[in-house]
DNA sequence: CGCAATTTAATTGTATGCAATTGATTAGGC
DNA sequence: GCCTAATCAATTGCATACAATTAAATTGCG
């Protein structure tokens, strides 16, 4: 009886991983032209969406929603804040914190950024259903990886 | 009749990009204290696959597998030659290319480095059939999102 | 109340990533 | 064969990422 040869788990096209890092570089990519014409990076433009749904939030909470620390977050802020997108102000409830909150140029930002997913989505040729699904798996395989970290 | 609410698709939680962005970032943070007893970065790593398969080939085609360029590529090799892993020697038949040789030491770290796919896999809490599928679509994806790049 | 433990940003140091440029080498057209 | 164009790695400059530490503020427990 042959067996089916084992697949190298070592092998770079078999790794899940892989995938995954190359998809997200090849994202980039393709943001990076859309971004320029907002002066934002992909980070940055990260941050906007964050508060573009929600204003007036302190740095962790920007952190928690996009998996980043302070040790990122401080300067990418910091040139927001010289972008004149952001204002960082403190917190005067809790001084610890710093609060983040868009400027009227920040806001208008949105307007011109609302282009930006149809682009996306016509360099991804792919249907806006099967991106939803591929979406819906990354996020619970993620949710399953940093729930590994916790144990 | 009602509609449904069109979805916004300028909301962190709908776009594909941060599901990739998100989800390399968690694997990274899985792989590191496994790639720390080898003493690897995620990216030296890759790196290491490359040359397991294939010994002594230049810096190009490293980078075209792992889509990094020479920016990336060189000092993160100067740091794999002086920690022993690699060697980089000028090709004498075309003195442009540097080629990129495992050292005994590189060699006999694929022993060591076995273990790792076994611990992602563990940590995916998924089974190896839903992981092939998705790697497969990813890896569609990202073509896709590379060739729009060349319009 | 008093003080130790916790929380929050900021800071420091190291390692990617990538655009743009440079310098050396090779290939190709005529 | 010559000379221009293309190729390849290295370099420079800027922007993430993240671990580890620090400093200030707040919580909570006795």
């Amino acid at each position: 009886m042959a067996r089916k040869p084992a697949v190298d788990p070592l092998l770079l096209g078999n790794q899940i991983c892989f995938a995954v890092y190359s998809t997200a570089h090849a994202f980039t990519r393709v943001y990076k032209p859309l971004l320029d014409k907002l002066g934002l990076t992909y980070p940055q433009y990260l941050v906007m969406m964050v508060l573009w749904e929600r204003d007036g939030v302190p740095v962790k909470d920007i952190g928690e929603k996009l998996f980043l620390d302070s040790g990122t977050l401080t300067p990418l802020l910091k040139r927001m804040e010289a972008a004149e997108l952001i204002r960082r102000t403190r917190s005067t409830e809790d001084e610890r914190q710093v609060l983040i909150a868009l400027t009227p140029k920040g806001q208008a930002l949105r307007e011109k950024a609302r282009v930006v997913p149809q682009g996306i989505l016509a360099s991804s040729a792919c249907s806006v259903g099967e991106l939803v699904a591929m979406k819906n798996e990354l996020l619970a395989l993620r949710d399953k990886l940093n729930a590994a970290l916790g144990e």
